[in-house]
DNA sequence: ACACAAGCTGCAACCGATTGCAATGGTAGG
DNA sequence: CCTACCATTGCAATCGGTTGCAGCTTGTGT
């Protein structure tokens, strides 16, 4: 079995108190001491459980993550980026994918809550009723969305969708198409309107074609509509949706970018390896986990604290994304 | 803050060792107590805390799982695969990225070992005395290679490779390159042996490029040997590194599969997204997840039971590979 | 030589659960 | 009516740590 406090103190010849002050608080415990436990911890290999510390200090040293889709690329990239900041604050963290059900997401918080300090929840579908009830007895961070009252961060749709029109507008583009992802899902929502507004202002036109899965099959699904619209461009709500474009463009043999221009969002690593390489928003995925971390983290060490609600501001909405100009987009055609 | 056993106790009216066998051991307590206890804990919104329980018995119902790289869609399905049966089985899931550092995980799988009743460890690295350390004390289940003495689930590399080849020779190549991942990689050294062992009764020939990583880039910076080789064929250590050689193919105006055939191995989403769509050999990702964790809830019932060996035999290597046929294998060029 | 403070260290209580054992009350058999 | 037994429940110890408090050494000032 693996050795406890009190194993080390034994060895060390000395209480189980002092062990743990030895770690934990080493000004409080003399050199000599010190050195004899640090020994011992060595020879056995000594590593203090988390979670009987959390019985006591109510901080286990452990933080939960709940993302709907882990074989989503933007999720994988977000994970990491949790995981890295976690590891840095010498923090474990539980992952657990709720395969895209919002159903399911109340409960995985519940389950979790008990064994975390707090919960980095990224849940772009569930109500915001929903995230209060959740936040009122855990605390939590939200990612890639906004709920009124709940610290979060969340990228700058709006911001983002006007890079993309001004790219295209540039062009010469003036009728776009949209392909939306599922109706409920917040960066949806926050996507059209961003597009909506960028779209009037720069005098073009919005051919929206509905809501789609944010697949790659929903791209496919999607492509033959946005053609219909008769737009030369189109701005899909996430790559793997756009690149699902780009294979039945393919296939019916109209051509990228020259007959129409394709914009992505997210920019996963799949997406410079698309043909032709497609242009997206880059959202920072794993800067958006490891602020999230930060936030958790503070809000942890110094809830309802004085800097609690500055902290939620400068952070929240702080996330901007990048036009990255690839190959899927061009001059509009000559009509 | 959360409600604890005690909290209930009150509550109903009972002890909380009532509680606590009303939950566990139902048949134990009064029909009518059980009611009043159950109301209770949904009046509260009760769970237990499983680290508090891990204390007393030694089981916390958390598994951990190590993985390099999240962001490697292989890695992503498997971890998807765990967590479905890890849930399945009410178990909870700890999961750490080593970020490809083969020295992080020793130190990782220690940390995590206090926390969890057991760790389904994907190290394609370690060496195998590494290995063989930590499974001393901890249950450990490996996955995606195997090592003496621990059990684990592997592919069968070798059959895998046989059908990739038997693909190639039937339509008409004789030389094929090989493109190996990271030289101490357990799955390099497998698909390689398989690959030799098989070009030799089906009367081919195999140029091995060297060792590459395990990436897209490593794809592009190995496709200029290949085609040095003269070779007609070429196996990619995984689809990644096959979909790298497509794009730089593609750019030199190599035609795939006119010129050249590309296998992959894995079958990743984003290989039928490729362009051409990649010919691969499905490894059954999810399936090994869940079926690590099968193994690894098995051995933590039953340690050294008298099944043990026996199922440790039977699901060992028993995972089989299925060449997909897509786009970019094809006829042998004529000379 | 004495009082006092400071520096260390150990004792014991506690966190939230589980479980062996003992105590309770009720019931049935003699 | 008494006794033995059973079902049900509570008590108290336990798991691996943490921490307030008290006690023991020292060293210092006088």
């Amino acid at each position: 079995m693996a050795a406890t406090i009190r194993d080390v103190a034994r060895l060390a010849g000395v209480s189980p108190s002092t062990v743990s002050r030895a770690l934990s608080l080493p000004a409080m415990v003399n050199a000599a001491t010190r050195a004899r436990v640090a020994a011992a911890v060595e020879q056995l290999g000594y590593e203090p459980n988390r979670a009987a510390r959390g019985l006591i200090t109510g901080r286990t040293g452990t933080i939960g993550l709940v993302v709907p889709d882990l074989a989503n690329p933007f999720f994988a990239s977000l994970t990491k980026g949790v995981q890295a900041r976690a590891r840095h604050h010498d923090v474990a963290v539980f992952v657990a994918d709720t395969d895209e059900d919002p159903a399911a997401e109340a409960g995985l918080v519940r389950a979790l809550s008990k064994q975390v300090d707090g919960v980095v929840l990224c849940s772009p579908r569930a109500g915001d009723e929903e995230l209060a009830a959740i936040a009122q007895d855990t605390t939590v961070v939200l990612v890639n969305r906004s709920a009124a009252g709940i610290p979060g961060i969340a990228y700058d749709n709006e911001d983002g969708m006007r890079q993309a029109v001004a790219h295209l507008v540039a062009l010469g583009h003036r009728r776009i198409a949209w392909v939306g992802g599922p109706a409920t899902s917040w960066s949806t929502q926050h996507r059209g309107l961003g597009l909506r507004n960028a779209v009037e202002s720069l005098r073009a036109e919005l051919a929206p074609v509905g809501n789609f899965a944010p697949t790659y099959e929903g791209g496919m699904a999607a492509a033959d509509q946005v053609v219909a619209t008769g737009a030369t461009a189109v701005v899909a709500y996430n790559d793997l949706v756009a690149i699902g474009l780009l294979a039945r463009l393919h296939s019916r043999g109209i051509s990228v970018p020259g007959d129409l221009s394709v914009v992505g969002v997210d920019d996963i690593a799949m997406s410079r390896m698309a043909r032709p390489a497609l242009t997206t928003v880059r959202l920072p995925k794993q800067e958006a986990g490891r602020i999230a971390v930060e936030l958790l983290l503070a809000m942890l060490d110094d809830p309802d604290g004085p800097g609690a609600a500055a902290r939620h501001r400068q952070l929240h909405g702080e996330l901007h994304g990048e036009l990255i100009v690839r190959d899927s987009t061009g001059p509009a055609p000559q009509k």
